[in-house]
RNA sequence: GGGCCGGUAGCUCAGUUGGUUAGAGCACACCCUUGAUAAGGGUGGGGUCGAAAGUUCGAGUCUUUCUCGGCCCA
């Protein structure tokens, strides 16, 4: 007997999948067929969706977060292609911004050019350069990952049409009113000379002077604080001379103490919080006091200080004032208040009608409306302020403290709060923030949590900064009089900057005469033009506008944005408050959120660690496929764990589907016959048949249902459990049987055949979104047409293949398999028997399920050489196996008393 | 420091409105197979559901506290 004489697979799709060098070749196989265009003119006309991209900041390459965004973008994408849309998705890039100036300004000290020296608009181009630079380094690192989308036409923040967007954008704000010049505490770098975004902020430990300081009480209608001193407690000693309030708690109590220690404070009455004085006292190694007189915060009211400098000539007023932000968890419950130097203090001083005025210019000198100290360095003043505190007799105690403190991302300096003249956008003068809340309502969120998450950033940010001192970047299109100091309001002059801009970009502002920008209407002589830039997330909060909208093949609002949960506060953010300021609504119907990369342990992933896995290793390691299948297989809505033995497992759970696929073209020989789901005549089939339809036919509907959620990892899972539990160990198993001994065409043979070809055709449209390489490897081996597997569609599955009836027959036909194969391992086990056709069973089974079993063939489904059925009244299923009788077949290799009966063996095997 | 989210077998994930002995696949162990063969099949072990306390007849599910981790904010 000779293996020619059965039906062995046989087929081209190699076992080992040696993804690394085939994936680049199948990246070729679409840049030949031009698969981006084929897709968009066979989709011509459908319904659009739209996965508009939050552009990745053009620096550096990719990391793991990238990868998984990219990567779940395409599957999104790529399953409403397949679900018969016309799914496009265009790459953008976020180019303007800090990070890349500094890279330039690195490059300049390391060739020791003085940056002073370079003309703004040279400088600006060596920052597109660099910017256009990583564009192509991450362009052919994402198309590495999978990634279709129209990377010839992608957008990028820098374009000239981005620009010139960009300035038609704030023209509307200008237009509308809503933008306007406020003075305000930023977050200022005194290296850099610069006001920072809060995404350039990173907190650190700091080491603080920290002092206790004495306010000595004016006037108060609670007549025991008349002489008192209010203590504060700062940890920024520079902002003394800025002081112009404190700030107390109504609900707070205080309490009066009469220090009786030698030294400056004594026989001096202090206030401070009652439940403080325990740390005060301990701290300021008070030993001797008496308690005088305790009150309620809201007694404070009206009272008035003078400054601790008030000798020294600051003779201002320090009005006390109520404010919520106050605790007692440090501080003496007594907050001393610099308006130009908290935002909290800020606020408060503003709603009691106290300006914050510019104290500290932007090299972080004092200014001349600060007396004594002006030209001094505010990171130097700290023992100037202590000494003249201590001089006054002012300085209870002074000490040094290390907390978390804000610190540049680049320079890592710390950071100082600062008044500077700034661009805001109000979140109330044109009911920005109600229009942002409604739009959030009306957009669906996956996961629904980050509805709140966003709602809850909105509701409560305040005023939008929108200005920065800086050079790369869309200038702020705006002129001020010089004589109104008013600003200049005209859609000419804004239409005017962007007509110009579109031909020859932004950096004509910074050389070009103003009157070019004026137009004829107004004198440059008359106005100031600004050097300020548009913050970063203005210029991609605008993407909408200057992608979706203008673009032809685009639609607004986009279907969908997808980014990291931090986007709640960064893109999802500033393109709704973008977006509802000039058009009323968000630019997207849907938001989808990911969590962030983290380690195998849960740990974010950091170079100190030493836990990074970079992109490029998984791809040269394991291949895109495998890194996609963790992507679907992670749940996105939280943190997604990664590391190597993650990874493998993924690996191994490739090469079962892998497997599945070589079984169903072995047994197809290649031959892929696409057969009409409608015509298939379901009642001639067997009914194993008939089952594994009904189980396909509802494997696809828990896949529409759960793409329609955007739940990969459970979809992946049902379709990775389908092959291993419905296919190889089931349905797979049972036909090897029939198709390898059966004769070629006979009808049951043929039957399975139609079965592994819907099989087949099932599983490569499921898998194509996820494994998009593999998928389209065995397409290509198939069909050999040009096409590419991403241009199909979905299929449709007739209902007539759900059969509830005969599900119900199986499930318990599958329950007395499972039992048989208990009793077979037994005698296996015991060494009686080796492979189960070895075996003969005798089932016996409750009499109620007779008609359910009557005409099964138990030695098929449990793949032994004989099964006899017997029935009882008892309720359990019997199994007991019997070492099979007679002699092995040499053809099927059952074992038989007569001659093998079946057509295809031979006749006398003896 | 504050806000939000999360912690179920080694791994990826299920666990309905609180209701039997907490499930699946993978991995692992053992066995079989050698006609899917660097494949395939069978059986099995494995979890005090992050910790503690509470509510309840009953808690993986509800409450509180703690702890670990992540994101955001300061």
């Amino acid at each position: 007997m000779t293996k020619s004489q059965i039906n062995l697979p046989k087929t081209a799709f190699s076992m080992k999948a040696n993804l690394p060098t085939r994936e680049p070749e199948i990246l070729e196989y679409w840049k030949k067929i031009n698969l981006y265009d084929e897709l968009r003119n066979e989709s011509k006309g459908r319904e659009k969706f739209i996965l508009h991209d939050g552009p990745p900041y053009a620096n550096g390459n990719i990391h793991m977060g990238t990868a998984l965004n990219k990567i779940l973008k395409d599957i999104i994408v790529k399953f409403h292609q397949m679900d018969g849309k016309d799914s496009i998705y265009v790459p953008g890039w976020d180019c303007h911004g800090l990070p890349i100036e500094w890279k330039i300004e690195e490059q300049y000290k390391k060739n020791k050019k003085n940056k002073n020296e370079v003309p703004i608009v040279e400088f600006r181009k060596e920052c597109r350069t660099f910017a256009e630079k990583w564009i192509e380094v991450h362009k052919s690192q994402f198309k590495r990952l999978g990634v279709i989308g129209d990377w010839e036409n992608y957008y990028s923040t820098m374009s000239f049409n981005a620009e010139a967007q960009i300035v038609r954008e704030l023209g509307k704000f200008l237009k509308e009113g809503s933008l306007y010049k406020g003075f305000k505490p930023v977050l200022w770098s005194t290296v850099e000379k610069t006001a920072l975004a809060d995404a350039e902020v990173e907190y650190q430990d700091h080491k603080s002077d920290t002092i206790y300081t004495s306010f000595k009480v004016k006037s108060s209608n609670l007549k025991e604080l008349v002489g008192s001193e209010i203590i504060i407690w700062t940890t920024t000693p520079w902002t003394i001379p800025a002081n112009k309030a404190l700030a107390y708690k109504e609900s707070l109590n205080y309490i009066i103490l009469e220090v009786n220690d030698e030294g400056d404070f004594k026989n001096r009455k202090i206030v401070i919080a009652e439940a403080l004085i325990e740390s005060v006292v301990k701290e300021c190694e008070i030993i001797n006091y008496k308690k005088i007189h305790t009150f309620k915060g809201k007694e404070f009211k009206n009272t008035i200080c003078s400054h601790p400098f008030l000798s020294l000539g600051y003779d201002h007023d320090i009005p006390m004032l109520e404010a919520r932000f106050v605790t007692t968890e440090q501080g003496t419950g007594i907050v001393h208040c610099a308006p130009s130097h908290g935002p909290d203090d800020f606020n408060l001083c503003l709603n009691n009608g106290i300006k914050a005025i510019e104290t500290v210019d932007g090299d972080g000198k004092y200014t001349n409306n600060v007396k004594l100290f002006e030209g001094i360095h505010i990171f130097k003043a700290n023992p100037i302020v202590i000494e003249k505190l201590r001089e006054q007799q002012n300085l209870l105690f002074n000490g040094e403290l290390v907390h978390s403190y804000p610190h540049s991302w680049r320079s890592k300096a710390p950071l100082v709060h600062r008044a500077t003249p700034q661009w805001f956008i109000s979140m109330e003068s044109h009911k920005l923030r109600d229009k942002a809340l409604k739009a959030i309502d009306e957009t669906t969120f996956y996961p629904s949590k980050g509805k709140e998450r966003l709602k809850s950033m909105i509701e409560t940010r305040p005023d939008w900064c929108v200005s920065r001192q800086r050079v790369w970047g869309v200038p702020l299109p705006i002129f001020v009089n010089k004589k109104t100091k008013e600003i200049l309001v005209d859609d000419e002059v804004i239409e005017n900057i962007a007509s110009i801009y579109e031909k020859e970009g932004s950096d004509c502002w910074f050389s070009d005469n103003p009157q070019r920008f004026l137009g004829k209407k107004y004198k440059s002589e008359n106005y100031e033009k600004l050097s300020d830039i548009v913050e970063v997330w203005f210029d991609s909060g605008s993407t909408h506008s200057f992608v979706l909208e203008k673009r032809d093949d685009l639609k607004w609002p986009a279907s969908m944005y997808l980014e990291g949960s931090d986007q709640h506060r960064g893109w999802f953010h500033s393109s709704l408050l973008e977006s509802c300021g000039t058009r009323g609504r968000a630019p997207f119907e849907t938001i989808l959120s990911h969590g962030f990369v983290v380690d195998g342990k849960g740990l974010k992933m950091s170079k100190s660690l030493g836990n990074v896995i970079a992109p490029e290793d998984i791809l040269k390691k394991y291949g895109a496929d495998i890194l996609r299948i963790w992507v679907a297989s992670s749940n996105y809505s939280e943190d997604l764990r990664i590391d190597y033995s993650i990874l493998d497992q993924h690996a191994d759970s490739y090469r079962k589907i892998r497997n599945t696929f070589r079984y169903l073209l072995g047994n197809i020989n290649d031959k892929f016959e696409i057969s009409d789901f409608e015509e298939i005549d379901i009642h001639s089939l067997p009914e194993l048949e008939q089952f594994m339809l009904h189980k396909i036919y509802n494997l696809n509907n828990n896949f529409e249902k759960y793409f329609k959620n955007y739940d990969f990892h459970n979809l992946y899972k049902e379709l990775l459990n389908f092959c291993t539990v419905d296919l190889s160990a089931f349905y797979f198993d049972i036909r090897k049987d029939t198709l390898y001994c059966d004769t070629f065409n006979s009808h049951k043979r043929k039957s399975t055949i139609i079965l592994l070809n819907i099989i087949l055709d099932s599983l490569l449209k499921w898998f194509a979104p996820i494994l998009s390489f593999t998928t389209e490897e065995i397409y290509k081996l198939l069909l050999n047409n040009n096409k590419s597997i991403h241009l199909e569609k979905f299929k449709k599955y007739p209902s007539k293949f759900n059969n509830k009836k005969l599900n119900d027959k199986w499930m318990e036909l599958i329950k007395i398999r499972n039992i048989c194969n208990i009793s077979i391992e037994e005698k296996r086990s015991s060494k009686e028997i080796g492979s189960s056709l070895e075996a003969e069973l005798k089932i016996e089974i409750n009499a109620n399920l007779k008609d359910l079993t009557d005409n099964v063939d138990f030695s098929e489904l449990c793949i032994t050489s004989k099964a006899d059925v017997t029935y009882s009244n008892n309720d359990e299923t019997l199994a007991s196996t019997f070492k099979a009788k007679g002699t092995k077949c040499s053809l099927c290799w059952k074992f038989n008393e007569n001659p093998c009966q079946r057509e295809n063996c031979p006749k006398y095997s003896l």
